[in-house]
DNA sequence: GACAACATCTTGACGGCGTCAAGATTTCCG
DNA sequence: CGGAAATCTTGACGCCGTCAAGATGTTGTC
C-alpha cells in the first residue's frame, strides 16, 4: 500500500500498530525498528522523527497495550456496576486472556522488557490508571464483604501479583500439563481468587 | 586475566558467569554473545563451541538462576524442616530477594526472555524441580492446617502466582512510592500471603 | 502569494551484533 | 605415535540501532 504524498500523514500511529503487529508474527525477538518502518511504507531511519530511539517505540506499543486492558476494565466496570464479584472475575480474566491471545504484545507491556519506564510518562500515567482502576474494583468489593478491609492499595496489589503471576506462568509453560487436563485456565484462575476474596466467586 | 594454554579448560561455565557479571552490571539488553566472550577472553566465535546459539546460553544462564534459587528453598526447607509456615514465607521471601537483588539475572530467568523453552531440557528439569519443591511446602502446609486442603499442584500454582507475580511488580516499579513508605517489602509480602492462607504467618 | 521556518522523510554511513565457514591448535585415544 | 575429535581463531555476511546531511512537503507571516 504505497502512499500518494511524500508526507504520510500518521506515520506515529502507523508505526506502533506495525509493531502490534509484528509482534503478533514474529515475538519479541522479530521486533527491530527497520521492520516496523519498512511495514508501514517508510524508510528505515523515518521513525527518528517520532520517537527517540528504539526505546520510544516500545513504550508507544505498551502504552497502547495498557490502554487497551484499561478500556476493556473500565468495560466491565459498567457493565456489572453492581456485581463487584463480577468485576473482580472478569477484569481477571480479562488479563490473562490477554496474555493468551498476544503473547508478545502482553510481554512487552507487562513483563517489563521497557527499561527505564520513568522516561516515558504516558506509559507511567496509562499503568498508573489500570492501577487506579482496580483499586476501585477492590473497594467495591470490600464495602459488598467479598473482600476483607484493609487499604484498598494493599489489597489491590496482592489482587494483581496473583493475577499478574498466574498470566506469567501460564505463558512459560510453568502451569503443567497434568494440571491443564483437569481444568480449564478460567477455573485455574478462578481458583487461585476464591483464595483471597471472604465469599466464592462463580 | 589471560590463560595460558590456547584451551580454556573451563570456558562453558566461565561463559555462564561472565554473562551473569554483564547482566548485573548493563541488565538484559547489554547481555551480547561476542561480550561475553570477550569477558571470558577468548574470540567472539568461540561460544559456538559450547552453546549453539545465543538462546542456548540465555537458557544456561537461566538455568543457573533457577539452580541458584532450589538450592535456597532446599536450604530452607531442612532449615525449617518443622515449621512449613516458615517455608512457606523464606520460600516466597527468597524468591523476591533474588528478583531485588539480581533483577536482570531474575528477569531473564523468570520472566519468559527465553523463548521455545521445550528445547531446552536441563532448564525445564530445574523449573520443575522448583515447583516440586514448592508442592512439598504447601503439602506440608496443608498437613499442618496452614493451607486449606485441595489439589497440592493446583494449589501451588496459586502460591507461585501470587509471589512470582508480586516480584513482576515491584521490579517494574508499579508498587507505589505511596505504599512503600508505610510497610517494608516483607511486610507487604507477608500480607499477601496471609490471604491465602488459614492461619496468619508471622 | 512569496518565502522563511519547520516538520517530515530519504539516503548513506558507522560500529556492534549473531552466525557461519575455513583453518589453526590442542587434546584424546587406539 | 598418529589420526580423529574437540576447541578456539580469523574473517566474512547481512541485519541492526543510530546519526548526519540533505531532499521534500507544510505552515505561518508579511
Amino acid at each position: 500500500m504505497p502512499r500518494k504524498s511524500y508526507h504520510h500523514g500518521d506515520l506515529k500511529n502507523a508505526l506502533i500498530q506495525a509493531g502490534i503487529q509484528i509482534l503478533a508474527k514474529e515475538g519479541v525477538a522479530g521486533l527491530s525498528l527497520r521492520k516496523v518502518a519498512g511495514k508501514a511504507g517508510v524508510s528505515h531511519a523515518a521513525p527518528y522523527a517520532h520517537f527517540t530511539d528504539k526505546q520510544a517505540l516500545i513504550a508507544a506499543i505498551s502504552t497502547e497495550g495498557y490502554r487497551q486492558l484499561y478500556e476493556r476494565i473500565e468495560d466491565i466496570i459498567r457493565q456489572y456496576a453492581d456485581d463487584p464479584s463480577k468485576q473482580l472475575i472478569e477484569t481477571a480474566w480479562t488479563y490473562v486472556d490477554f496474555a493468551l491471545t498476544d503473547p508478545a504484545h502482553f510481554k512487552i507491556t507487562f513483563s517489563g522488557v521497557i527499561e527505564q519506564e520513568k522516561e516515558h510518562p504516558a506509559f507511567v500515567e496509562m499503568s498508573q490508571k489500570s492501577f487506579e482502576a482496580v483499586v476501585r474494583i477492590v473497594e467495591a468489593c470490600q464495602a459488598r464483604g467479598v473482600l476483607e478491609a484493609g487499604p484498598s492499595d494493599l489489597v489491590a496489589v496482592s489482587v494483581w501479583s496473583l493475577v499478574h503471576g498466574f498470566a506469567s506462568l501460564v505463558l512459560e509453560g510453568q502451569v503443567s500439563h497434568n494440571l491443564l487436563e483437569r481444568m480449564s485456565m478460567r477455573e485455574m484462575l478462578v481458583f487461585s481468587l476464591n483464595k483471597i476474596t471472604k465469599v466464592p466467586l462463580e
